[in-house]
DNA sequence: GTAGGGTTAG
């Protein structure tokens, strides 16, 4: 009798469980709802003979994104000394990682060793990714696992395994993950994306796409959606076209494109590679977009300077119903700055406003840097002071000392960087590129040279581009043997960045030997790129060597290289009017010509003669006075004048430097019209006002 | 009875 009740209670037992089971594993389970079976459970006494329910409701919890209540229930449990085994202790810090909470999944872990619990194969994944991911954890930590599953003979699980190489990566010890990856037995998808993943996350893309084709072609392993994600970001680092199709078109026979992930990286990848038109289209055939596909194809159009196309994306998104993120607003303010249409960023604030998306420090921080860069010093002043002096993070001060340094004004941004210090903030490696560059502007050399030593004070390494900033500071001085002699000493080898600088100081100073010197290196680092072909043959021409000008005019031909067109864009009733060279599909081109020959009458009147010495033909001396003319840029200022009352503020964008004339021109135009001037060149801003320039002619 | 790899941005 008694052997029956026991069996029939055993039987009960098992049919509770397996009700319980499934209720658990229903997926419209809420918070709610698995409070109340876990209170039921807690009532029916099942819930402390069943470790497998009590599994159950932790994982719920920790997938709601309670890993506390999850928590909780794990305390009770060891307080009421059953003992949970190693299953149960793997289940809550799994729990800690599947939300983010790495440091308290190592604690736990922690606990696990001290309460003399063992771990076993299924624990180790959970805490290398937690070493990876918890910032406090050193690479001690990920050690001393690693010698730790070594004694507890856990060395070749192919889990395990793929923990530790994706971990290795993490902390930069690629090879001793490659190491792990090579010495392990069998190796499926997940372990090859893994060390592909490895790879792309150490921006190592050649090795990464090495890997890729090595799986596929003597592996025979096809690749899924999250093979091809890492494997596009991979291209998209590497920028090659040619990559980016191959890679779509493997994404296309997989039917990867059907995940959202996988459109999203390709979308992204296509628009790193700098082809737009195709993320475009591979944005719109997605079968399904969410607010990072929007992301990825808007910031792919800023990106590549086609600002106004986002622009009218970004109308498309908003009709779709897809609500704009913070990041977003990120995305379309640095449109803002690139069109420098201070119009459009007020219009971005206002949606931030009407939509409720909190405007928070990194916001603000973009909205100063919009308004900077748009030439509205002022208004991003004003952000800038509106921001408490606590509340201010190092981006906030870099922010506003970047904007001071290219509107010229050095002195306020070398005061910044000293009150930043007081206010206890650190100055990081990005302050000191804003600082050096604000010096280097404003010709302020020792200034310069004494944060060029500060950084050593803050331990903030030398890099590169803080060498190409002093090369620059101290080649435009005229102290060209210094910043050479600072080229050959530097610790690194230079790059593109740095005889740039050097170039470019040569064209200043009209220095043809050294000159050659930094082109020839250009030449080899970035032979395709047109901007240091133009600029060696601006230094010829300034030295009247138009045979050498000649010749790389031809060597550009045969690369099949074009110069740059030269744009200016100003505002006019909300739009902006892009103004070039012989455009003529400019509908205000009749005006602003007509009223150019104007201008030229009255400064001729004053006794003004064009500087020929900015035209860098061998042409005619009538004919280079016909070319100065006509530059986008004072095309854009004459139309800008017409459409504008005295003692307003015209204010033009330009995508390449403003010549000598214009600039000349300009502080006496200003002048004769009486309007404030603000020209945005592709290097700093010039504010032209009765007769002068921000820049004091130092440019 | 429990596991592992990931996308936008700067």
């Amino acid at each position: 009798m008694r052997l029956i009740s026991l069996k029939n209670h055993k039987l009960l037992t098992s049919t509770a469980e397996s009700h319980y089971d499934r209720l658990l594993k229903s997926p419209a389970n809420n918070h709610s709802r698995i409070k109340q079976i876990h209170s039921s459970l807690v009532t029916s006494g099942l819930l402390q003979i069943s470790p497998h329910l009590t599994a159950q409701i932790i994982i719920n919890y920790s997938k709601l994104g309670h890993p506390r209540s999850a928590r909780s229930l794990f305390d009770e449990l060891v307080s009421n000394s059953s003992k949970p085994g190693s299953f149960l202790w793997n289940t809550m810090i799994r729990a800690y990682t599947n939300n983010g909470q790495w440091s308290d999944a190592l604690a736990l872990y922690s606990l696990m060793r001290r309460s003399g619990v063992w771990p076993n194969n299924y624990t180790y994944p959970f805490v290398l990714k937690a070493c990876g991911h918890d910032p406090s954890a050193g690479i001690w930590s990920g050690k001393t696992v690693h010698g730790e599953l070594i004694r507890n003979g856990l060395e070749s699980d192919l889990y395990v395994e793929a923990a530790l190489v994706i971990w290795y990566a993490k902390c930069g010890e690629l090879n001793d993950g490659r190491k792990v990856f090579d010495g392990m037995t069998s190796r499926d998808l997940v372990c090859w994306t893994t060390m592909i993943t490895a790879y792309e996350q150490a921006e190592l893309p050649r090795e990464s796409l090495m890997m890729f084709g090595f799986m596929q072609q003597q592996q025979g392993i096809l690749a899924d959606s999250v093979t091809v994600v890492s494997v596009a970001s991979a291209v998209g680092q590497l920028g090659n076209v040619k990559s980016a199709r191959s890679v779509h078109a493997h994404a296309l026979c997989c039917g990867i494109l059907e995940d959202v992930c996988g459109g999203n990286a390709i979308v992204a990848m296509y628009g790193k590679c700098g082809d737009v038109e195709s993320a475009r289209m591979a944005f719109d055939r997605m079968e399904e977009r969410d607010i990072i596909s929007w992301n990825a194809v808007l910031s792919g159009f800023v990106q590549n300077g086609q600002a106004r196309e986002a622009f009218s994306l970004f109308e498309l998104m908003k009709e779709s119903g897809c609500r704009p993120n913070p990041l977003t607003a990120l995305i379309m303010l640095s449109a803002c700055s690139f069109l420098g249409s201070c119009q459009l960023g007020m219009k971005i604030q206002g949606f931030l406003v009407d939509n409720k998306i909190t405007v928070d420090l990194t916001l603000r921080n973009a909205l100063i840097d919009m308004y900077a860069k748009c030439g509205d010093l002022e208004t991003a002043m004003g952000m800038f002071n509106d921001i408490g002096v606590r509340e201010r993070d190092v981006t906030s001060w870099n922010v506003m000392i970047a904007a001071l340094g290219t509107h010229g004004r050095g002195k306020e941004a070398l005061d910044l960087y000293l009150r930043m210090q007081e206010e206890g903030v650190r100055p990081n490696h990005i302050t000191f590129v804003s600082v050096l560059s604000a010096c280097s502007h404003a010709g302020l050399i020792d200034e310069g040279k004494n944060c060029f030593a500060d950084m050593q004070r803050f331990s903030v390494k030398q890099e590169v581009k803080h060498y190409a900033c002093m090369v620059d500071m101290l080649g435009r001085a005229g102290l060209l043997n210094e910043a050479f002699d600072l080229v050959r000493t530097m610790p690194s080898p230079p790059n593109d960045g740095v005889w740039g600088a050097l170039l470019l100081a040569c064209r200043v100073q009209g220095n043809s030997e050294l000159g050659e010197v930094a082109a020839n290196n250009l030449f080899l680092l970035e032979p395709e790129h047109p901007g240091y072909y133009v600029l060696m043959s601006n230094v010829y021409a300034a030295s009247r060597k138009w045979h050498e000008v000649g010749n790389l005019r031809t060597e550009m031909k045969s690369r099949g290289l074009m110069k740059p067109a030269a744009v200016s864009m100003i505002e006019y009733r909300g739009e902006i009017v892009g103004f070039q060279t012989a455009d003529w599909l400019n509908p205000f081109r009749h005006e602003a010509y007509k009223k150019l020959e104007g201008i030229a009458v009255e400064m001729k009147s004053r006794g003004y003669f064009p500087d020929r010495s900015c035209v860098l033909h061998d042409v005619e001396e009538e004919d280079k006075d016909h070319i100065l003319n006509y530059h986008s840029e004072k095309l854009a200022v004459a139309f800008g004048i017409i459409k504008s009352e005295a003692g307003s503020t015209i204010t033009v964008m330009k995508n390449l430097r403003i010549c000598c004339d214009c600039h000349s021109a300009f502080k006496l135009i200003s002048d004769i019209y009486r309007r404030r001037i603000v020209v945005r060149d592709g290097n700093r801003f010039h504010h032209f006002e009765a007769g002068s320039c921000s820049c004091n002619d130092y440019w």
